[in-house]
DNA sequence: AACTATTTATAAGA
DNA sequence: TTCTTATAAATAGTT
């Protein structure tokens, strides 16, 4: 319809493609509009140009042709259908839900509650089960307590050997009588109670207070005398 | 175009407006098509007849031209999003996920398994909560015993009474000597288990053996006399 | 964007 | 529905 009879493919040159697509574009919408209007019919018309602008008709919303659409279409096919993605995702989360749910039931009996649906067999194995892992975790409070009881008494008869260290370096440098009489005085005062502590192993019950002590002592030593 | 011209407004007559629906939405179709080859253009064109037919053209899939359009439309509003009930699930979903993991992790330190992670004042709170648990689940467990144990003993002594009493009414009929003499050995015998058995309080500890005894006792006095 | 020769779409009728 | 056909409408090429 025009001057000349066109082949219904791919215009080559761009500027002509350009209005060819103005022209038409505007017709389709037209078209569309008059047959929405004519025969009270529903339609939706989305139109990209080759530079990515939008240009749409729809006789009610967009939306609701969409919908329209995607549900005219879940009953041929679900792959299409933006909602199986949906379903997909809400299965999935009930899955996830239950196994929350069972592992949540499951805590709370291990925690000691929710006891009332259980036999005497059921209460047995929650108890074996409980006192195995009470005994790993008490092995494994041992251990650590023990690694960390080491640690502290290799850093404290390290520092000790430091200290010891400056003491000596102060000695020798003979600068001032007085903090000769010092370094005389704390050495022979932490000499008082390192012994006891460094030559016998330390049990765990009595840790606390002498690591606090050796501690204290450390930071002192290093605060005062470098 | 025809052979008069019409007004562009909802043609009344029904059969006219079907077949004006037919031959306009024929048209559409064969334009939009014609737009997408013609200029390089993505068409999507949605139709819904009045009697809820769809037709439609697209160049590509219809279900790209939704996306393209929900991806332009998408920095104006969310609302036509089709995608966005699938985010919200998958959320969902990652949420569920995130919560099994951690309230899984904790089963496992319950269980005395993963202790590496954690410290001192960690392993204590998890030692303290078990002993927790451990105590109750005894408490009850015993609870439930006991309860098992009262039961049984009011049973059998229940069916020993009724024992008693068909043995009496067996020896009032005298209908059968030696029916009397099987009487007499089995009352002789049954005493001689279940008084040493009745009189003295029961412990759970020695439970499990009399209470089978009793059920035994019981069953097949009510078999052999009923 | 406007013009216009031509093609195309389609209204009415069969 | 489909075919026919007169006519309205759309538009290709031009200005």
């Amino acid at each position: 319809m025009g001057r000349g009879k066109i082949a219904i493919r791919r215009i080559d040159n761009s500027t002509s493609r350009q209005v060819t697509f103005s022209k038409r574009r505007n017709g389709l919408l037209k078209k569309a509009k008059e047959l929405a209007i004519l025969c009270d019919a529903e339609v939706g018309v989305m139109i990209f140009s080759s530079t990515n602008k939008l240009y749409e008709f729809s006789s009610a919303s967009m939306k609701s042709v969409i919908q329209h659409y995607n549900k005219s279409k879940e009953e041929n096919s679900q792959l299409v259908n933006p909602m199986s993605n949906v379903k997909l995702w809400q299965m999935e989360a009930a899955m996830l839900k239950q196994q929350l749910q069972n592992l949540h039931e499951t805590h709370r009996q291990l925690m000691g509650e929710e006891l009332c649906g259980l036999g005497v067999e059921d209460l047995q194995k929650l108890e074996n089960q409980l006192a195995v892992s009470l005994q790993g975790i008490r092995i494994k409070k041992e251990e650590v307590l023990t690694n960390e009881i080491r640690e502290l008494n290799r850093k404290g008869s390290q520092i000790h050997q430091e200290n010891v260290q400056l003491y000596k370096k102060i000695f020798m440098q003979e600068k001032c009588f007085s903090q000769i009489h010092e370094a005389k005085a704390y050495a022979a005062s932490y000499d008082e109670i390192s012994n006891s502590l460094h030559e016998t192993p330390v049990s765990i019950e009595h840790i606390t207070l002498p690591i606090r002590s050796y501690a204290n002592l450390n930071i002192g030593g290093l605060l005062t005398y470098q």
